[in-house]
RNA sequence: GGGCGGGUAGCUCAGUUGGGAGAGCACCGGCCUUACAAGCCGGGGGUCACAGGUUCAAACCCUGUUCCGCCUACCA
């Protein structure tokens, strides 16, 4: 190991290669082990790594590798979905380059042309997810427009339609006029927009020349009025019963109806109703069985209906009717009015609710299943708090519109008879209608939600509708890493969709993980110009830091904020640990055989110590990850490997690696090479690229990291004595150093240190008296109970000892009182606190016995400090009036 | 309108059944101590949003207030 620094462009790349040429991320389903298996929530085929993904797909294969080390039988499935409305918009946006739309060239060769894209550009993110380290099992990746997922897609609108969950029905849909299709309501981002309130005047037809005044936000949409609601109650309106109103400048008449749903308050309390372009006034149509008039077309804009603003856009059509209302004296006024409307998820343009006829599915039926599998626990949500999310969704559930008007998507399996009017929905294209059998056929031009076949992605990946050994081994998966955005769209869909044809949940777990913002909080996006890419983070700082700094943020339930600065940090921890690898390896020599049981060698206080704190460091990350919680596991290694393994092993083991005890140095290399080994192993799944390169470097080792084995504690070597005993000697080695940093002490000036302890506490710095020595730069240590002290000295209480550190000649007297002082400050605040507790009958008489005991052996503690601090200020002042110094 | 989450050190956040307020970064001081200056040693810094309540004891449990974020929704 020549490198002093870490440099993780030398080895990311050549490990991801080896990893995958040697074929170690592939399933065996005839493992006898117990199977262990995630699918990817599959990234959009058009889409690039962002910090989603990034984060997304560390998690799972942290998991992944954790298991694959343990020995599991792992499956981590990959792929990519069709992304339809996305997919088609990148390659119509090609066309447009070339002057054309996807109508000039046909439907046929634009979805070739998708095709053709998908081939060039579709691996993108599949290498960008290797870059990230992700360990799937490639060579089963699939594609949700494969052969096999496109038949199970088939099957599973069949049998839906078979069993009457399909149905196919005139609604009110969001229309996105620019990329031509039905969106799903989740689909919509709601968004409020400046707008205005226009009060128009609807003359009434009885001669009277009186109207009706109507509050509207979208005026252009009154061609489409079937009636006026007001509220029954409303006694303004009472003398209107019977009475018709008429549609100023196509003079329409339409009728005054009455309706709970008009509210009084709002507007004039008197409500245009408009049922073929809001889905209020359609339910209002409904009951009260009103006609509908479409009047805004495909693209937006107004059509034969709207009379004079035939071919108008809608935008230009509203601005339009207001002014001719106004010549008209039928506008009363124009207040402004904050306008919620709803907007494409993937183009932001403004949707059209339509009157459409739409297939779908009915979701109430297939959510009841869902909801009573995570109320009996066969699936877990982790954190919970995301069941009531959940559960609130699934039991207000609505239908679902699955038919999208574009091109690039599973053609949805309907044919239709000119004939005699049938639908027949099958697998395969009829030969002819299985009613009237003529042959007069023409199949549906819609395609499926995307999410249609995503909802099957945990079976349809493993075989689906073949019973195949991938699906008897893997399925239920064990776990589905994701993000709350997709709670609805996903998961909730998968769970249905999979107890419906699996008859069984799609996975035990779903571990719902945050959002990655930016570091103000902000949600990164290209408008904002918030974005960090993943890959620009890579190449910078190696993904190991990358993946091991969104592991440290990844706390349960709280978006994980990032900044360069945070990544650049763990950056540092792997070069620490990259150092320490060679610190081990250089002290090491050719023939050094490791012996990893300790057992029966004669250990010392520091070895029993790390190994103590090894094993139990051991237990506890793997709990972590076992909980998902990836944060602590990263925080606890980070804490052992750093500030417990180097800062004070590797110190100590400095002093038996240089000595001439031929037996000790064989100890302390055992355990050093144990320790790294471990740690290492323990690290692997969070930074996998740098741990396989020093596991080259331990000797003795053999295979790669990747296949394990993971550490698992061994409770021999927890020794709760050790740890103790180490922690004294660390607050006293604190305590000297405290002293040396006060008093701007040089480090390489040797100290006498003077440690005046109790007996029985004497023993612990007996045995560790080098250490003391070495780590904190003394060159001497006197031990007594009651030890003679230096007139001048300064003076450390560290718990059950007082060090006297003399310093003749260079103590200075307002220096050290003014340390001590601020000593006697703190302990008092303590000694306060504590004395309220014990001063207070009733906590006596009420806590618990050992809570009080524990305040009582503070006070003790506390009070001792507080004597011997004091008593040093005394002697220091009385070393100084005697004019010392 | 409904729901959820959050307000803890200058910043970003931990704090797991209520019992001595923590980390990382930043900051200050001292060190090139032969693994690492991407480092080492030491240090300062917080009425745990606010107000009540329960309790011997509250960052933690309850109620209210306030601010922020997100999801969701058919008052035009």
């Amino acid at each position: 190991m020549e490198d002093k620094g870490y440099n993780p462009a030398h080895i990311e790349d050549k490990w991801y290669e080896y990893w995958e040429r040697e074929g170690l991320f592939r399933a065996d389903n005839s493992s006898t082990s117990q199977p262990y298996s995630i699918v990817i929530p599959p990234p959009n085929v058009t889409g690039s790594l962002h910090m989603g993904h990034a984060l997304n797909n560390t998690l799972q294969d942290i998991l992944i590798r954790m298991k694959r080390m343990q020995g599991r039988n792992t499956l981590w499935m990959p792929g990519t979905d069709h992304a339809g409305i996305a997919t088609q918009n990148v390659v119509e946006k090609e066309l447009a380059k070339e002057g054309k739309s996807r109508h000039d060239v046909g439907r046929e060769a634009f979805v070739q042309r998708v095709w053709e894209w998908r081939a060039k550009y579709g691996g993108v993110i599949i290498n960008q997810l290797k870059k990230l380290g992700a360990s799937c099992d490639w060579s089963r990746e699939r594609f949700t427009m494969d052969e096999g997922l496109s038949r199970a897609v088939k099957l599973v609108f069949v049998t839906l339609y078979n069993d009457g969950l399909i149905y196919r029905g005139d609604y009110i849909i969001n229309w996105c006029p620019r990329c031509h299709t039905a969106l799903a309501d989740l689909e919509v981002v709601h968004d409020q927009r400046r707008g205005h309130l226009y009060h128009i005047r609807y003359p009434i037809t009885d001669g009277s020349g009186a109207y009706i005044t109507v509050a509207t936000t979208r005026p252009e949409t009154m061609f489409g009025d079937t009636a006026v609601a007001v509220n029954p109650g409303d006694k303004r309106y009472e003398g209107l019963a019977g009475k018709k109103a008429l549609l100023p400048i196509i003079e329409r008449e339409i009728p005054i109806i009455f309706d709970a749903y008009v509210s009084t308050e709002f507007g004039t309390g008197a409500l245009k109703v408009t049922p073929a372009h809001d889905l209020n006034d359609f339910q209002i149509g409904n009951t009260h069985g009103l006609e509908r008039v479409v009047v805004i077309d495909d693209d937006g804009a107004m059509n034969e209906n709207a009379g004079p603003y035939v071919g108008m856009d809608r935008w230009a059509a509203r601005d339009k009717v207001v002014e001719d209302l106004n010549t008209a004296g039928l506008l009363e006024k124009i207040e402004d009015y904050p306008v919620p409307v709803g907007t494409c998820y993937r183009c932001q343009t403004v949707i059209e609710p339509i009157l459409k006829k739409q297939w779908f599915v009915k979701a109430d039926v297939l959510a009841k299943e869902a909801i009573k599998a995570v109320e009996d626990g066969r699936t877990r949500i982790v954190p919970k708090q995301w069941e009531k999310t959940y559960f609130e969704w699934m039991y207000n559930i609505r239908d679902w519109c699955v038919s999208r008007q574009i091109w690039w998507g599973h053609r949805i399996p309907a044919w239709y008879c000119e004939d005699c009017g049938e639908v027949i929905v099958s697998m395969e294209a009829p030969a002819a209608c299985t009613a009237c059998n003529g042959a007069n056929l023409r199949q549906e031009t819609d395609v499926l939600d995307t999410w249609f076949s995503s909802a099957l992605w945990p079976f349809s990946t493993l075989g689906w509708p073949d019973e195949t050994k991938d699906l008897a081994v893997y399925y239920p998966t064990s776990v589905l890493v994701t993000g709350f955005d997709i709670l609805f769209f996903w998961v909730a869909r998968m769970m249905m969709m999979g107890l419906y044809f699996k008859k069984e949940v799609p996975f035990r777990d779903v571990y719902i993980h945050a959002l990655v913002r930016d570091e103000q909080g902000s949600k990164m996006s290209k408008s904002k110009g918030n974005v960090i890419d993943p890959l620009t983070i890579i190449d910078k700082y190696g993904a190991d830091a990358f993946r091991f700094t969104l592991a440290a943020f990844a706390a349960m339930g709280r978006d994980v904020k990032l900044s360069e600065g945070r990544i650049e940090g763990y950056r540092f921890f792997i070069n620490k640990l990259w150092n320490a690898a060679r610190f081990v390896t250089m002290n090491l020599d050719d023939g050094y055989v490791p012996d990893y049981d300790f057992g029966d060698r004669d250990l010392s206080p520091a070895d029993r110590w790390i190994l103590s704190r090894l094993e139990t460091v051991t237990g506890q990350a793997t709990q972590a990850l076992e909980d998902y919680e990836f944060n602590n596991a990263a925080g606890a290694l980070y804490q052992f490997a750093w500030h417990e393994f180097c800062d004070w092993y590797l110190e100590v083991s400095k002093i038996y690696l240089s000595s001439d005890d031929t037996i000790a140095v064989k100890r302390v290399r055992d355990i050093l090479v144990y320790c790294l080994d471990t740690v290492i192993r323990l690290l692997h799944p969070i930074i996998p690229f740098v741990t396989e390169e020093l596991h080259t470097k331990i000797p003795g080792a053999t295979g790669c990291l990747v296949t394990g084995p993971f550490p698992v504690r061994n409770d021999s070597l927890v020794n709760a004595a050790a740890e103790r005993d180490f922690e004294q000697v660390q607050i006293l080695v604190t305590g000297i150093r405290n002293v040396r940093g006060e008093m701007n002490i040089h480090p390489k000036k040797r100290l006498v240190a003077i440690i005046s302890a109790k007996d029985k506490d004497q023993a612990v710095i007996r045995e560790n008296v080098e250490y003391i020595k070495t780590l904190a730069g003394v060159e001497e240590v006197q031990l007594g109970e009651s030890i003679s002290r230096p007139e001048a000295s300064a003076t450390a209480v560290c718990g059950p000892f007082t060090v006297y550190i003399p310093l003749a000649g260079v103590i200075e007297f307002d220096e050290e009182r003014k340390r001590l002082s601020s000593e006697i400050e703190k302990v008092n605040e303590e000694i306060d606190k504590v004395n309220r507790k014990l001063g207070n009958d009733e906590f006596v008489k009420k806590a618990p016995e050992e809570v009080v005991l524990k305040e009582k052996d503070r006070m003790a503690v506390l009070v001792s400090k507080k004597e011997r601090v004091a008593e040093s200020i005394d002697r220091l002042e009385d070393y100084f009036k005697k004019g010392g110094n």
